[in-house]
DNA sequence: TAGCACCTATAGCATTGCTATATGAAGGGG
DNA sequence: CCCCTTCATATAGCAATGCTATAGGTGCTA
């Protein structure tokens, strides 16, 4: 019952509680069987991790360690939002193949009291999104958008965590990626591939705008401004 | 340290679970604890819940009591997704004002093995969702809209309890509520009525026109003047 | 009063996380 | 070669945990 492989016990420790976290279904992991299974008596994992919250954590280090790398992986399109998606789609896909290191990572939430891990998950995220903001795709402050994005992202992963393999619908996944990424950014959601041809699209949005302007003028542009920003909506509006 | 208000065991010890749970951030609460607040033995609690877990999960059934007369005590709007919209944010508040009884609520997932809490919670939302759908409102189906809010609006929560109370932002709350119904929404975010006055109008309008051009540049516009008109596009796109 | 169901207490078991203390092994200086 | 220090592991056991086998009230109905 013990690893055969001949490790470095704290090697062999760390396995073991990795091991016996992914198979108990989240019942609580005994520091006995662990020891017992790395073939190691108690003092041994306490020199070394201190306590079993320090053994835990050094499992959620190394995990962490697999998700930044997964992070990393992804190459950067240019185009920092698509690459938003993509970093949202992969931290889904490490929630449902690792799913008892994600509830430890990212589902232990104490109040007032939030977890580094998931300040520097947000972290990745909001370099893209510092991007975003430059060239101009951002809606709101990067600082929002990723509190907002990451929310999301964690409260989706967390459901299809908790529904029965067979039942789990991914297009849950998407459409809230979708939802949360278009309301942050200035691209709305008819600029998503998905959606029809160039031109008309533009057309009918100009059309649109010129119909919101005419209800109600904002003050971000002087008068002179507005009228020339007018003239080219409405030269905009008549393309074919 | 008992409590003086002469109940019947079985409620003492549930008010005693209740008190001890609010007042341990998150540590576990043991079962001594308990029995000695409540000023009975062990074997009363054990005689009355069978289980510990059978204990918290009379604790977390009269929060649930407590969470669907919030919910009910809403009277409806007669525009369904205004009201899922107020459940949200009931659903927040009620996160905010008992976080320890809201994680164990919704905190406490397991891989392949939703509480029905949740889905009790779910089935709140759903009844609005249909009515919703019948109007025509919705953009999908409302099985598929009710776990994307659902998910969205547990994340936030989740969120907004792990932040310290001083630093919580509850724009991070509308503005996730507002990015997922608007999508799942066939009003398109224009028409809401819980989007604000005309501005808002505009302010889609040229998200929208925004969007479009990115994908397809039309040639009415020299570059100088398209460059222009994006600025001014952007502007106005930062209204509030 | 007797019987009966219900509720509660005494005392203790097995398991939990953790530790005071001791033992072993490895290396360096005399 | 021996001693000393340092690191790593083991022996044995403590206090706290969830839970229970058993017995003792307590209040009803007959």
């Amino acid at each position: 019952m013990s690893l055969d492989i001949q490790l470095p016990p704290r090697e062999r420790l760390l396995q073991a509680a990795v091991e016996l976290l992914a198979n108990s279904d989240g019942a609580p992991v005994s520091t006995r069987k662990i020891t017992e299974l790395a073939g190691v008596t108690a003092p041994t994992l306490y020199h070394h991790f201190g306590d079993k919250e320090g053994l835990f954590d050094a499992v959620v280090a190394v995990g962490f360690e697999q998700y930044v790398a997964s992070e990393m992986d992804l190459e950067p399109t240019g185009k920092p939002l698509d690459d938003v998606r993509r970093m949202w789609d992969q931290h889904v896909r490490f929630g449902i193949e690792k799913p008892h290191l994600y509830l430890v990572m990212f589902g232990k939430v104490r109040p007032g009291n939030r977890s580094n891990r998931v300040s520097e998950a947000e972290a990745l995220l909001r370099g893209k999104l510092d991007r975003a903001a430059e060239a101009g795709h951002l809606n709101v402050p990067p600082a929002d958008a990723v509190r907002s994005i990451m929310a999301a992202n964690i409260g989706v992963t967390l459901m299809l965590i908790s529904e029965p393999e067979k039942e789990r619908n991914f297009e849950l996944s998407d459409m809230t990626r979708d939802a949360v990424i278009t309301a942050v950014s200035s691209e709305a959601g008819i600029a998503d591939s998905a959606t029809p041809v160039g031109a008309s699209a533009v057309v009918v949005a100009a059309i649109a705008l010129n119909a919101a302007l005419e209800s109600s003028n904002p003050q971000q542009l002087s008068n002179t401004e507005m009228k020339m920003f007018l003239e080219w909506l409405h030269r905009i509006s008549k393309t074919t």
